[in-house]
DNA sequence: CGGCTGACAGATATTGAAATCTGTCAGCCG
DNA sequence: CGGCTGACAGATTTCAATATCTGTCAGCCG
């Protein structure tokens, strides 16, 4: 057995470690004998602090999904931006966001896909914080008389399943096409189209 | 060998019998010899008509597809229905059209998912067809003054893209929650409002 | 005492040998 | 002669034996 760090076993550094076997191995190949490996601990610690693979799996997904959320509210809840143009704003940040991770490395961006096929409970969660955002964005449009809307949460909900093929994962492989950014904005402008007041 | 039909083998035939063949066994267990068997010739007879298992598959998918786009054909050249109108009932019919056939035999729609998914070349070509069709609708609608869109083939490839929850086959599962008819609804009501003149 | 270990049972994944399939073609049969 | 057959080589799939992994827990060690 490794050396013993001195550091005590926290989910935090569990977090880390499977994060780091994931990137290595893959989500078919990373076990939780390997987490446990890479920690210098018998993995029957590892299931002290997570009671199963799923929810270490699970647990790591979430971290992963809360950065994206992080980063949007902050155009959210941003003041001084008109909401049309928050709006736009805040598809081309989250389209640009996916598309850069999918770019950026292919292969942990593909093993998260995995994981979130994987882990349905923790996308919805996501899905509807993101929705709650754009909810906020197109109330506040409402209310200054910019945009016009029957239902905001349908609304809302609306625009995020109409740009779906632009934050959907099973779609990363479009998300180069040359012409992908052409599309992007005729989608977001239609959108807003329908919007406006 | 079973005892030879006086019929002639003809690719139509070998077609017919592929699809059969597929909605039996599926699409990893379908093989050439399965097929040749079910006609009674030997499976070099197969070749003979089709150069490749792959062509062979391909074109049975082709086959399938073209059956929606007749069926749509008859919406989108229908004369006597505004293009407003006429947009909302071609999107219907595309979203029922598939849902009925995903509910009706769910093995069967999961075996031509595969078969799309193989056949990206054939999908390509089926969706520029289902787009020429927007197309037009949205052309005829800017013609009679009801309709906006400064580039109509991107305005239908925008709306396409925006309704593609509703039609394409990775969101099967979700065709059948209870609030996907109110999801479409609000889509294709945001879209078109998006198009109003 | 309390966190950690490591052996264990059952479930899952890997491997390599055997079976089947794809695609070809020389020759048969009507 | 011309469409069809069936044997064949190489590629792919299947299957069962083997190895590894998951999750538990009695007991060890600091």
């Amino acid at each position: 057995m490794p050396s013993a760090a001195a550091e005590p076993l926290t989910p935090e550094r569990i977090l880390e470690t499977t994060e780091e076997v994931l990137r290595r191995f893959g989500p078919t190949k990373a076990t939780v004998v390997d987490v446990a490996r890479a920690l210098g601990v018998s993995h029957g610690s590892v299931y002290r602090h997570f009671p199963s693979k799923a929810a270490l799996r699970e647990a790591v997904t979430d971290r992963w999904l809360a950065k994206s959320v992080v980063m949007l509210e902050g155009i959210a809840s941003a003041p001084g931006e008109a909401a049309p143009s928050k709006l736009e704003s805040w598809l081309e940040a989250l389209f640009e966001a996916k598309r850069h991770k999918a770019g950026d490395d292919p292969e942990l961006f593909a093993t998260y896909t995995v994981l979130l096929a994987e882990n349905s409970g923790v996308v919805d969660t996501h899905l509807t914080e993101l929705i709650d955002q754009l909810t906020r964005i197109i109330a506040e449009g409402v209310a200054a008389g910019t945009l016009a809307a029957p239902d905001v949460p349908a609304a809302a909900r609306a625009v995020f399943d109409a740009t779906g093929r632009f934050h959907d994962p099973q779609y990363v492989a479009e998300w180069f096409s040359p012409t992908i950014t052409t599309e992007f904005e005729a989608v977001v402008a239609l959108v807003i189209r329908g919007l406006r007041a």
